[in-house]
DNA sequence: GTCTATACCGCGATAGAC
DNA sequence: GTCTATCGCGGTATAGAC
């Protein structure tokens, strides 16, 4: 069923055999990419172990000896999918965050940090595996504080150090820049993500967000910025 | 094994017969309680109708006479606690919105209204019902539009419309008032709601929430108060 | 390492006595 | 209306061949 047959041959007619080592990797991959769709569409105790194993291709034998059981292979492809995605969100946290405290125009800067950050975290993936970590972080609180440290967190690190900077400056005036920190992301990111939290599979419009989002610098920048 | 038996008598020796819709109603009412402690704790897929009866003293037969099935039973049990909890939640928006819109203070009123609300929001059981309906929205989206409908839709309501009359009153100048309303929620209760979404059993420190609160409605001013 | 086959249990839902 | 007893299925997890 799969390329992996004692006969398989490239196009010059030479044997094509994979090591060992890759055609597991192969089929742990093939695993954990089954149990990702079939976890993050169903939530934890919906999903059977004979769904993820049907549709993966892999026996149910196999999965049990690489995972152990169901509560490991959760927590193995969920938590690495979210250490993935905050992998991906960190671009729009340290990198222009730290650019922007160097600019001329902080609220262009600002708008086009929060822009990028809203319209990452508004994606369909992210949101479903948003509703998933908050639906299961009674079961699993683990994903639930890893969630919240790689995403909210962040407003602890490079923005912080941002806005500090920028108060340096004299562009900014932050009596508290953690609180000021958390506060640009509720009024930027957390206003439509309000919506699509409720709301799975709405659809996110491009112009609507970037109202949305420049309304919320210039909210922001009405309190804070140097008179 | 409750007060039902046929020979029950009260502190006179007369004997105390329900009306059998009485005992019926009670029966019923012990089904949804134990079902929403289940629910509420473990999600839907989790629980086990053996659950809820071993819980609540009813027999399985019984629960599937009032409710027909698992889904049905859910359904009835949180959509009730849902609507009841908006109902709880509707003095913080129209009667306080709707006050605060003659207040010679509006700050002050902002503060109250905002600060209740979030007090709200915050307590555990309606924190683990939030928790509830964001991870069963793929499922029931029914509760998921309730939810925001009744919660967050609340501020295309009472809450513009005080705005909007503030600004009629020249104390505010509010372009987009339903625009407006979002960030006034995103910016005092969403700050902290944030947070406690992602950790289940969190404290709530009054004086912290007071603080942020505080510092929203400032933030919301800095930017809608006329001059 | 991976498969087929199966053990064993708990699930949602129902039948029929009372 | 409510119970006890049970059906049939699907759940997690494992044994043993290859």
């Amino acid at each position: 069923m799969d390329a992996e047959t004692a006969d398989a041959t490239d196009e010059y007619g030479i044997p094509v055999v994979s090591a060992p080592t890759d055609a597991a990797r192969r089929k742990l991959r093939e695993i954990t990419d089954a149990a990702a769709v079939e976890f993050l569409a169903e939530g934890y105790s919906a999903v059977s172990m004979d769904a993820i194993t049907s549709r993966s291709g892999v026996s149910k034998a196999t999965v049990y000896k690489h995972f152990g059981n169901k509560e490991r292979l959760f927590l193995a492809v969920i938590g690495g999918i979210v250490r993935k995605t905050c992998a991906d969100l960190e671009p729009y946290g340290s990198t222009v965050a730290g650019a922007f405290a160097e600019a001329s125009d902080p609220r262009a800067s600002l708008i086009l940090l929060t822009r990028g950050r809203a319209a990452f975290m508004l994606r369909p993936g992210v949101m479903a595996l948003r509703r998933l970590v908050i639906g299961e972080s009674g079961r699993f609180p683990q994903l639930g504080r890893l969630w919240y440290e790689a995403t909210y967190g962040m407003t602890d690190g490079p923005l912080v150090e941002a806005l500090t900077e920028l108060g340096r400056l004299g562009k900014l005036v932050v009596p508290d820049p953690v609180l000021a920190g958390r506060q640009l992301v509720a009024v930027t990111v957390g206003v439509p993500q309000l919506e699509h939290t409720f709301a799975p599979g709405a659809e996110v419009d491009p112009a609507e967000l970037t109202r949305v989002v420049t309304s919320g610098v210039d909210l922001f920048l009405a309190r804070y910025a140097a008179s």
